[in-house]
DNA sequence: GAACGTGTCTATAGCGGTTCAGTCGATTTT
DNA sequence: AAAATCGACTGAACCGCTATAGACACGTTC
């Protein structure tokens, strides 16, 4: 093989050293902008690697270097599909990290799994072959298995969740225990003694942490026993957990939901049940979504913006993946009480 | 959780080699199923390989072989981060795509940029490197300079995008022409003579096919020449439109919208101003995610479902990837007219 | 003038896999 | 019984690059 035309075909290194009349060493060098050649001598080699439209291929370069420098981030969300396109939250979150990620040239790696086994095994690979720098991990459960297992890799992760939950892995949370103790007073400031609350599965940390607040607070103003349905989030299950409420013999006066589809899905049910929203029974969003606002009333809702809470999830992984693990990790702003149309003095 | 690490980390090939009593070579050939290796060899290997928690390094591999297996999928907008999480339509379509490619193991690999070239280069970037086995394309422009990079490189690749922009590449799109053309001749059986449209871009491809069916429509009807004001496909923009509209002299009795969130924000503008709808003004939305359902009254709207379509860009790429560039591609099933609150016959 | 730096540049050994020409018994064919 | 066939397995040659020890020419220093 000598110095034939090379038409179409790869181009390695050699080619190029061999065109430059220096060793596959010298263009090494002279690439990497390393010391160890003449500045005539590089001037030379990026010439002829420009004219032969050389760039030097990354799998062998991480071969022999063991540092890969990738521009990639993950993401593995553990839930259905559907879900990801309905609930306005995963996709404020990832467009607010994404918002990040592009001024920095970086990619997010998505990925959906079945369950968490299958996560740690999508992470372990992902951080294997070197295909990420950092990921981001989220719906933390108690006793997460994924806290020693992400501890073991060296990968660099910023988790999103409460401390409690994250095991010291560097986090970034909302208080929602405070949030749902400032719900829970206004409900009761309007005069409501029965609350209920639609929440997510009792194994996700987030959500046992705020039946917790919740079952204190109603507690602590001696409201009347409060009953917590969970769910899965999802609007059907938000529907069937109102019906089931309002269609029970003490039905609450006042719901709190755990994100604004099972809300929306809520004030539906209520309006078909015959239910007056806010005269008789009073409604209560999470997460805020423009969704909110166009419902007939506007939805109430614990308000915080999703899209700067990703963004600045993906500002402190940014953070340590550049000046290593310094920061622990810090609280977003509290969710913010936004009364609508939804809430009212009970009458 | 797994495996009982083993000092100093990486583990090699070699390493299971050795463990396991083979070479190197049975290593190879029992990891990926190939023949060569006796069915006890095999199982032995793969206990020992688990035991180890090895698993092959991607870049060794795509280095000796070439073919790489990466079970990443590309996805480049070229939009504001912003409105990613804003607009149901996108969160749908990756819903859509991550949907197949969970089943089969896949991730996606999402970046937002400022602009084609851009778009172009990260691509390009991606090819080399080989993080991607497969990329999906969106928003196509006139004339788009990405064709002729696609097809040099040759990554599998789905153009979603009418054949006429996406110049031979295997494409799936939406007869949008047709679904236009059956709106306006919806909405001058009702007796409307005045339309107007609030488009996207018109440098986009999909808006300049709309706009042209359009007009063509209306011509063909005998209608009053039609208003087309273009827009950046966002909420204020589709406010702003809409105000302009309602406030000129001959203000149209209908406007169809090239999305749902700018037909929302067009309803509020609507109402504000004191316009009534339907019996003053109708209006029809476009792409129907929940939003539609939601205002008061509900928005009529050209309904497809966005998640099946994503779905199925993903089954075509899949299926280029498996068995080589076999399909050209096909027209997803054309959206629906589904008449809710806001269209009516001109009173 | 011998020993020592110094700055360039070369040769070569890996990096961790895949691939393939062979080796080696056991089984089948002649 | 010898030859041919066959499956299982090995060994070594790559893949394209980086890292590093050494070769070489050219001053310096003592």
């Amino acid at each position: 093989m000598s110095s034939r035309a090379h038409p179409g075909g790869k181009v390695t290194i050699a080619e190029v050293a061999q065109r430059a009349g220096v060793s596959k060493g010298s263009v090494s060098l002279a690439m990497n902008d390393k010391p160890g050649v003449s500045a005539a001598t590089r001037e030379k080699i990026l010439r002829v690697a420009k004219e032969l439209g050389w760039l030097p291929n990354q799998a062998a370069r991480s071969l022999s270097s063991a540092s890969t420098q990738v521009n990639n981030i993950g993401l593995v969300i553990a839930r259905p599909a559907r879900m990801l396109g309905l609930e306005p939250f995963y996709m404020e979150f990832i467009s607010g990290i994404e918002s990040v990620l592009a001024e920095r040239s970086h990619s997010l790696l998505l990925r959906l799994v079945r369950d968490v086994e299958e996560e740690i095994e999508v992470h372990d690979g992902w951080g294997r072959s070197k295909q990420i720098s950092g990921s981001i991990v989220v719906d933390f459960t108690v006793d997460d298995p994924r806290v020693p297992a992400l501890r073991a890799s060296r990968l660099p992760v910023v988790a999103v969740g409460h401390p409690d939950l994250t095991g010291g892995l560097p986090s970034v949370w909302t208080d929602d225990g405070a949030a749902i103790t400032e719900a829970v007073h206004y409900l009761a400031a309007l005069g409501h003694r029965r609350l209920a609350r639609v929440g997510g599965p009792p194994s996700l940390g987030h959500s046992a942490i705020r039946t917790e607040a919740f079952v204190k607070a109603v507690a602590g103003l001696n409201l009347e026993p409060a009953r917590i349905v969970p769910t899965d989030f999802s609007g059907e299950q938000g529907a069937r957990a109102t019906r089931a409420l309002l269609a029970s013999a003490q039905r609450p006066t006042a719901i709190l939901y755990d994100n604004d589809i099972m809300a929306v899905a809520g004030l539906s049910v209520a309006t078909e049940m015959g239910v007056a929203v806010p005269t008789e029974l009073s409604l209560l969003a999470w997460d805020d979504s423009q969704l909110c606002r166009l419902t007939h009333p506007p939805l109430s809702a614990m308000s915080h913006d999703v899209f700067v809470f990703g963004a600045e999830v993906a500002r402190l992984l940014m953070g340590i993946i550049d000046h290593g693990e310094a920061e622990a990790g810090h609280a977003a702003p509290t969710p913010v009480l936004v009364p609508r149309g939804t809430t009212a003095r009970l009458r």
